[in-house]
DNA sequence: GTCCATATTGCAATCGATTGCATAATGTCA
DNA sequence: TGACATTATGCAATCGATTGCAATATGGAC
């Protein structure tokens, strides 16, 4: 930095009063116990001085930051984009910086992320990065840092949440096959040491349940679009009867369809296929993926705004805030052949 | 934050020496005043006690904060995402931490978000937000704050930049259409009062000139896919004879395509299309787009490694980084009708 | 043991904003 | 004018880390 800025202390030798007086006056909280006249000249003064208060300096004072850290395990991912949106837009409404961090996977990465964030003093964190049963969790809760969680879940109930009904959404993606006819139905599952990945593979299991039948399901090693392809190679050389697919995200989705084209099988004539997220774009690809659309920008506004409440005093009491998802019917899925 | 956490204070007093000993101890740099037992005594203390350095405290003192504010005009266009990756990724191993705001357009509200990243002290700016004769970039140089433009670039020499080369971009586009015989060719250009607009235009007229040929230009109001789609609608309501469309970035080649459907033509058969950037999924659309390849990910990580370098005492010297871009041809271009 | 050079450590101040409490100033009323 | 209550302002300390300089300790040579 290193670049002269101009103190309270300059204002205050420029108006003939304390220190502590210019400070009073430019805090609106403050501002009635300074007289009018003075508080006038020193507003002035602060002005044509261009003052921009240090809030390094008052932040340690206060035991404070003003800044939150947000990880997000792969900021490549068009799924977050959205969600980076909805949490950056709430927390500068709020008052608070958001420092962003592309975190990974692994828990030791991400915990050497967070002690540089500890030593930055952030006042608090929004994880998008958490396994089932999260090391990083545990180390924040260790230290008192305020956490929210957004897109993923705990299995245990530690820390407050954001997420999707990803029950209901798994519902929704196979009762829609079904009305078309389909009955072997496949999962692409995503990585099952991740809420997303273990809530969808059972809501799935379930939903097909429902329906008195049995899906069959394949684990993707990762959240990525060559994770879900190599998961389909895998799926259809195991299987021959599947007619549907259901995967866990929308970058498994364009995997399989990756998948699908290598085995020369057409989308959705041979094999029909249901995504989950509705990221950008997923109307223009082809074929335009039918998905279960989440409201990824109001999930991370939600997330801000429970954290920026429980740093306001609020109740510190654990909640999970559970979005109801849609499904979108695009060209990804048709008539089952058996019922053609 | 008010977390009780351990200072260098109770190190000192939980091994008997003074603090500034505790301080020299810790710091690789100031170690060897130490001396060894004193210093490993130390060492473990701090480990013991978790001892996690207040950032705030200590760059309130060395006049810095270790924190780099990042602008982007809109943090949902998937361009943006690697180019972020980039820059969070160097940034992080320098030892800075990004904030992140999604700026907008407007030079008010960039101008009310700098202001408060001047407040965090920020030791520098990377800016993905200018137009061609930046309000923000001068209120920045007023204040001796370090900028580097990333993605867009000013008319003037006032500060450093990462740019691509968009004249050879154009060039890549037009010439590749003219071996597919196309002659009518027409622009979809991003605004004008961006570098990125106004360069390609130029780019596209000086590509077109080049083989005896004048092209048809019709600006788009914003680099959004609507704004895209309306300026396509407006241009071939213009044109008759227009086969083959260059558009300044992918989101406005999507709004083109938008538009073709809309009027039942059909990309390529009746109108090819060539993008810009080869932003995320842009080989999945259909048709799959030609479009000419920025490296965005590493646009992201020269920046972030120029201003690190300005940070450390390196030159000052205003310097222009011009990356090469390459053509991506995939299925969005295809022989002129007139030819085949 | 003495002297000198070097290494080690502590002291006090700094960075800039905030605030509890004491002091000073002001206004009202008799 | 004096007494009292209220308002306004200044003082001194705090937050936690860093560092120039002075003081102290240590080691080696004679």
């Amino acid at each position: 930095m290193n670049r002269p800025t101009t103190t309270i202390k300059q204002i205050a030798d420029a108006t003939g009063v304390h220190p502590s007086t210019v400070s009073r006056a430019l805090d609106p909280k403050k501002r009635h116990l300074v007289a009018d006249d003075v508080a006038k000249r020193i507003v002035a003064q602060a002005a044509a001085l261009d003052y921009q208060p240090n809030r390094l300096a008052a932040n340690l004072r206060l035991g404070r930051s003003d800044l939150i850290g947000v990880l997000l395990p792969d900021i490549a991912n068009p799924v977050f984009a959205p969600i980076l949106g909805g949490i950056t837009e709430v927390l500068s409404a709020e008052g608070y910086a958001p420092i962003v961090a592309d975190a990974g996977n692994a828990s030791s990465q991400q915990i050497a992320f967070v002690e540089r964030l500890l030593s930055q003093r952030v006042d608090g964190l929004i994880l998008a990065t958490v396994s089932q049963d999260d090391e990083l969790v545990g180390f924040c809760i260790q230290r008192g840092l305020p956490v929210i969680l957004v897109n993923r879940s705990e299995a245990r109930d530690r820390v407050s949440s954001v997420v999707s009904d990803d029950d209901m959404g798994m519902r929704l993606a196979v009762d829609h096959l079904i009305g078309l006819g389909h009955r072997h139905i496949a999962h692409v599952a995503g990585p099952l040491s991740t809420s997303t990945g273990a809530l969808r593979r059972d809501g799935f299991e379930r939903a097909m349940s429902h329906h008195g039948l049995r899906g069959v399901v394949r684990e993707a090693i990762g959240y990525t679009r060559e994770a879900g392809e190599q998961a389909a190679i895998h799926l259809l050389a195991a299987t021959r009867d599947v007619t549907a697919i259901v995967a866990a995200n929308d970058l498994l989705a364009l995997g399989v369809l990756d998948a699908l084209k290598q085995r020369g099988l057409r989308c959705p004539e041979d094999i029909s296929l249901v995504g989950h997220n509705d990221m950008p774009l997923m109307d223009v690809v082809s074929p335009p993926l039918t998905t279960v659309r989440i409201a990824h920008r109001e999930m991370g506004r939600i997330a801000a705004r429970m954290l920026a409440e429980q740093l306001k005093g609020g109740s510190p009491e654990i909640r999970h805030v559970i979005l109801r998802p849609e499904l979108v019917v695009r060209g990804s899925t048709g008539n089952s052949m058996f019922w053609r």
